[in-house]
DNA sequence: CACACTTACGATATTCGTAAGGATT
DNA sequence: AATCCTTACGAATATCGTAAGTGTG
């Protein structure tokens, strides 16, 4: 029994013509002849009662047509489906993202995404660094995109975007607010506003600053990194974040100013389980990732 | 898309393994390869990966195998339903009987029937004879067991089983329950019990002695054959049925003799639609009915 | 070098289309 | 005679199995 063969039975016997059957299903007369009798066979009884001039269904029959159009239906669909996934008509990515990176450059991208391919849906997990590195281990995400991970597994796979430079976050009022860049010293006298831990952009600062020997005084702080810049915005401190939160930061009123001595970088990538996981549409949303990154730099 | 190659890949899918799987499916290992490839090729995209050393699922072979295996298990269970009906190992046979014969022939038929086929339900419906005529030609039962209808149309094909005679019903007592044979006139003198119309019985009788210019005085009657058959064991009077009913009666308590003057007689058979729309189950039930009566007579 | 999948190619099996046949209206 | 399905047979197509190839541990 043949999906060829049921699909030739079916339109029989919406027919009960064989000869027109034929033409519906790209065949010649005889072809369906033979079709039909090798389902028979092969179901081991009649299936059509055909006189000379008329066909009908058996009572066998009548039940194969009826299980039979909703299976081929239902492969139908299936097939339709999976062509879908391919032809990036339709799908599902899963993506997972440290929240400063959530906040400003992923709705961009997501939006790039969304236009090219309307049929996919995606999901964004605003988490942690941290947990963005676990729920690509555990394949809850097909991605996730975040500063280089400490302790990168054999499995894992961590594509490089770009090397953000953090960058001083300070009050309109803040005298180096115009300068071209400022240092850590010239920052020493102000309040320190800081990210909550477990937050990457935290444990980064405090990395860089404690090898550079300076000591890190925090006046407040927050896990929300826009109440970060309304509070330095609002003039009660000043702050360091990642480049990638620059508009975040001007547009909660704050300005913004390289800074150095020491510089606090940090790698931003996307993270991937290693064997090439990727469904076809978690690939387009990887490869519109990079080129957004490909395209700025 | 064959089914055979969706076969196949499910089989790679749950072992990840094309030896293994080849084994399975009883092809050659290559023939795998070239099945997979195939139908990669017609959903558009990978569907397993294959390292040199190992193979696995891409989320679009997930998809494929979860829906996959549903349909496939479906499409097994229709082949092996379809099968089990033309076997004679599964179905249905409904049939309509009027209650005469329902009440005295069928119980032994359908008896035979499920001890040849223990996997094939039977539906029996007890109804007056004109409606077993309706049931049939409205497609509710395949068979109807009756006498000679009336109006017999063109789709309709009736079987004769027998020539019923009728039979005079006589309580143990009556001085004729001992002769060979009794005439109506014998009977003139006694309470006649009758069934009621629509019964089938009652308008043979009725027809057959308004030709011969007898008349009829119906005592008593009732709808339930068996109820007739206990009123004359009781003694209330007497009845004629047919021959079908002698072991009802019998057991009812009743006598059981010949009838002439007129002979009262009817054709049984089997009613069914032409254009030979009987289920396999219901040829089955159809040939074991002509065989009862073919070995009777 | 052994294992596991892929490619190549000749052989086999299936399916197809044209032509002829049979039956009914 | 026209219509509709079946049978027959040669041809195209698809599938298969053996053998050789390729890449990895």
């Amino acid at each position: 029994m043949t999906l060829r063969q049921l699909k030739a039975f079916l339109v029989v016997a919406q027919t009960l013509n064989f000869a027109e059957a034929s033409k519906k299903m790209f065949m010649s007369q005889p072809a369906m002849s033979l079709a039909i009798k090798s389902l028979e066979e092969s179901v081991g009884g009649q299936l059509l009662v055909r006189t000379t001039r008329a066909v009908s269904l058996t009572p066998e029959g009548k039940a194969l047509y009826e299980r039979g159009r909703r299976l081929v239906a239902e492969w139908d669909a299936m097939e339709e489906e999976m062509r879908q996934r391919f032809a990036l008509e339709r799908g599902l990515v899963s993506i997972a993202a440290m929240p400063s990176f959530a906040a400003n450059q992923l709705p961009d991208i997501i939006a790039r995404f969304r236009q090219r391919h309307p049929g996919i849906n995606v999901q964004v997990n605003d988490v942690v660094a941290e947990e963005t590195v676990e729920l690509v281990r555990d394949g809850k995400v097909e991605l996730g995109v975040t500063f280089r991970p400490e302790g990168l597994l054999e499995q894992d796979q961590f594509t490089p975007l770009c090397v953000d430079q953090f960058v001083a976050v300070l009050p309109p009022q803040h005298p180096a607010s115009e300068y071209d860049s400022v240092s850590w010293q010239q920052l020493s006298g102000d309040e320190f506003i800081a990210l909550q831990r477990p937050s990457m952009v935290r444990v980064k600062i405090e990395e860089t600053l404690s090898a550079a020997g300076i000591p890190l005084d925090v006046a407040f702080d927050s896990h929300q990194l826009a109440t970060v810049g309304r509070m330095v915005g609002a003039g009660l401190g000043v702050s360091v974040a990642p480049s990638l939160c620059r508009q975040q930061m001007l547009d909660a009123g704050a300005r913004i100013v390289p800074l150095n001595n020491p510089v606090i970088e940090s790698e931003l990538g996307v993270l991937t389980k290693r064997s090439h996981e990727l469904s076809a549409a978690g690939q387009a949303m990887f490869d519109v990732i990079l080129h957004c990154f490909s395209a700025r730099s």
